[in-house]
DNA sequence: TTATTATTGTGAAATAAATTACAACTTACA
DNA sequence: TGTAAGTTGTAATTTATTTCACAATAATAA
């Protein structure tokens, strides 16, 4: 029986999810047609019970024979976590950061996309970079509503994390990704990740050092 | 009270104490001596009492008037979570994402420096990027060794993933952060990090479309 | 056919993490 | 002085997540 309600998923199964998928496309490309969870579960480092748990979750059902076919997998994971028009994103602050993530990201998945790029330096705005379109600021809010972008991705300087918070609140973005070191804050309806490399080579640090 | 063992920290809470440091920082930039915890609840999206529970863990008491003095619990916060003599990291694979994260990372944090890259393309080894040594992959354990390098960042090619983990392990480092879209297993003993921006992604864009 | 093995699906229990509720203390000031 | 307001510390509870334990099913081999 699958869950009261998909959108009542654990956000760690979500994510799970993802990777799950992203895993499927793999082996999808080495030619295998089915999965069990044992196999999934080893290379997630996870147990074959929270795989099948998961998949439980989504309403999915595998053959104990076979295991899990991946194409019907791949397409319910999609069913799930994808926009039916897909979700389009901007990258606010296309330095160093801002740019690796836009030329690994570009193409990677059909349904999200980053479609535009905003920083307020004159070598960045006003041309193309990493194969997406960079705005100055001030074209910002017009930007965004006339590409019907949902999700920013925050890769500005710390000192402008706020101002860049602000605008893109105002422009009316529903999600936010905080790479800055500096924590926002959203209002009730809008969606927070943060996520600091520092945070986490220090959790390795004080792991390692016990 | 403190915990019966620091070391049986929860992670989560591992993972605020170092956002709560970076904070701090900032707070002493600004010439503030004492923080209560409402405020720093506030900038961190917590609640005030999740502030007080995790700073009790550690064993720090603040003040019914005045909260907690910053520079004490920075300094308490810096015991637990640092090294005593510092933890030295490697980046393996000094590309776009690499360099964004070396470049970013250098002189942020006294007890954690990036020493050394590797790579295994000629226009990268053999010379200092951002500020960093970069050498061929065939000198790796060498260098790891001499160097006391505790921790590696994975930022290589997706395809070059396990290879480069298992010289990584060879090596002996202890802890790994994986960039890349693979994931990695490490034997017992050894702790793991991963961290995907498309997982990040794809949760916002599934709790934005609920 | 029957036993054996390997798998999925899932209720129940265990573990991890966050929140509630409140006692105790400190300061300001009526 | 005493009381109201604001704070910390923490036990108890609740919620979230993972793991355990095992029934059910399918394939395989004796
Ligand atoms: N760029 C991002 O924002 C981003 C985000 C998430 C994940 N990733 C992942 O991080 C990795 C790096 O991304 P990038 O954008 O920096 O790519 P990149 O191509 O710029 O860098 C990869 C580097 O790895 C080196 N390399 C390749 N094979 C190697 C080998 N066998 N040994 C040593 N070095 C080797 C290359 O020479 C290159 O310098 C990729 O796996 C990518 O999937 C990148
Ligand atoms: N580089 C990393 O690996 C890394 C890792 C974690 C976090 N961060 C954080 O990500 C952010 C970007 O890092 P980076 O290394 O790319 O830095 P960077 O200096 O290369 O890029 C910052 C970009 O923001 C732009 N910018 C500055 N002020 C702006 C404003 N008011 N409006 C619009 N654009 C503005 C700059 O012009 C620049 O292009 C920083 O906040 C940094 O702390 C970086």
């Amino acid at each position: 029986m699958p869950n009261k309600k998909i959108e009542e998923l654990p956000g760690k199964t979500v994510e799970r999810l993802s990777q799950y998928r992203r895993l499927l496309f793999n082996s999808v490309e080495l030619g295998k047609t089915n999965i069990y969870s044992h196999e999934l579960a080893r290379m997630m480092n996870l147990t074959p019970v929270q795989v099948r748990r998961d998949l439980m979750l989504i309403g999915y059902s595998g053959s104990q024979s076979k295991g899990y076919v991946i194409k019907d997998l791949i397409s319910l994971i999609g069913k799930i976590i994808d926009s039916d028009t897909g979700q389009r994103i901007a990258i606010m602050g296309m330095g160093n950061l801002g740019r690796a993530i836009t030329s690994y990201f570009t193409g990677k998945r059909e349904k999200l996309s980053i479609v535009a790029a905003f920083d307020n330096d004159p070598q960045k705005y006003d041309r193309i970079i990493a194969g997406v379109p960079c705005y100055h600021i001030n074209k910002l809010k017009e930007v965004v509503q006339k590409e019907n972008i949902g999700i920013a991705i925050l890769t500005v300087a710390p000192q402008a994390t706020h101002e860049a918070t602000k605008l893109m609140l105002e422009a009316g973005v529903k999600g936010i990704l905080n790479y800055t070191s500096v924590p926002v804050s959203v209002p009730e309806g809008v969606f927070l990740e943060e996520y600091d490399i520092i945070t986490s080579l220090e959790k390795l640090a004080f792991l390692v050092k016990k």
